[in-house]
DNA sequence: CCTACCGATCGGTAGG
DNA sequence: CCTACCGATCGGTAGG
């Protein structure tokens, strides 16, 4: 066991066992053929093993894909607030918690896809748990333009909108960006960071 | 037969058939349970047929999803040509076509839902059209922010990362407005065409 | 971790 | 536009 960085924040990094490596095959098939689509020979199939052996190691291809729309949110959670305790200029705050909102969606655009994809395929109890931490994601973003509005830092009219505002062009990043094109994760991230600033029009 | 307007265009409005009222229906159900969980029978029972009795109006369940994806591409790409037709000047068409884009989200948000998750569920050559005439659409967005940057009217170091947060941001549009909300579709539609102006820095 | 297999579902066709 | 039905697929279990 050691530790690592990941989006700037601490996460446990240990060896992977088998269940570890059958919701990677699965996220991967998730995110390229959807839930439904996907069978767990398939999944089965990427790690050498046949689908009725995925049983030892998983509960169902259900609790699979909650599994990993649970751990996307706890992981886009964690990071905003391991970045806005980085600063109290809320300036800086929201630059530094789009920084990591666009380098989530560049870096694990499987979980981004599936996650914005997928919440339909959950079941109601587990959709409302998903829902619930995204719903709380989005709110951190809404107090902090508030936030902001009212130390006059922020010209915005409704902090909500700017907010999704944000959120949707970040969120967008993970369809189009490639690790082999033109454009650079850092640029990207520092782009948006400036995006962000230039959507409120802080001061 | 007689002609309306939507996004600014003109498109023919018929009588609908029965092949009219089972995209519809196709549409409905594969934006709220995803194309490959709707069953032909679903549909049909949602226009009060049985499941095989689509098949004297449609070719199949893949030819409903394509022709509801060529459809809504179409759709926004003449929503932006003709946005743009009503002005020389690139502030105000990226203003314009910014609003048509959002404008669409927000009123079509089942076949944005539709156009965004289920590109993949297209046999090749359908999702290569498709993709193709989506690919167009951001050109246009790129190229108009690139013909601003060259009159210095936008301040932008990459226009294709401007464009596609733009788009992004209204593509999410789609996922959040709810008709029934506090936010008016209007308020929405000058808002995103104001924060595009911002994003770009026009001058 | 495997093979064999069950039970259910579904797109599409046959034949009226 | 319907009923009856085929052929294929798939999640999950049994039993080793």
């Amino acid at each position: 066991m050691s530790t690592g960085t990941d989006s700037g924040v601490k996460v446990e990094i240990h060896a992977p066992d088998r269940a570890d490596e059958i919701r990677d095959a699965a996220l991967t098939l998730f995110a390229e053929l959807g839930y439904r689509a996907t069978t767990m020979r398939a999944i089965g199939q990427r790690i050498g093993l046949r689908g009725p052996s995925l049983y030892a190691h998983v509960v169902s291809k259900h609790d699979l894909l909650v599994e990993i729309m649970v751990r996307t949110m706890d992981d886009l959670l964690a990071g905003y607030r391991a970045m806005s305790r980085e600063s109290d200029d809320v300036v800086d705050q929201l630059r530094l918690v789009t920084e990591a909102h666009v380098r989530y969606h560049a870096r694990h655009q499987r979980e981004a896809f599936v996650g914005n994809r997928e919440v339909r395929s959950l079941e109601p109890h587990a959709q409302k748990v998903v829902v619930g931490k995204r719903d709380e994601y989005q709110r951190e973003f809404v107090a902090l333009i508030q936030r902001g509005a009212r130390q006059d830092r922020f010209r915005v009219q409704t902090p909500k909108m700017a907010a999704f505002a944000v959120l949707g062009m970040g969120i967008e990043v993970a369809s189009w960006f490639r690790d082999s094109g033109p454009i650079r994760e850092d640029a990207i991230v520092r782009q948006y960071g400036e995006f962000a600033l230039r959507l409120v029009a802080a001061q």
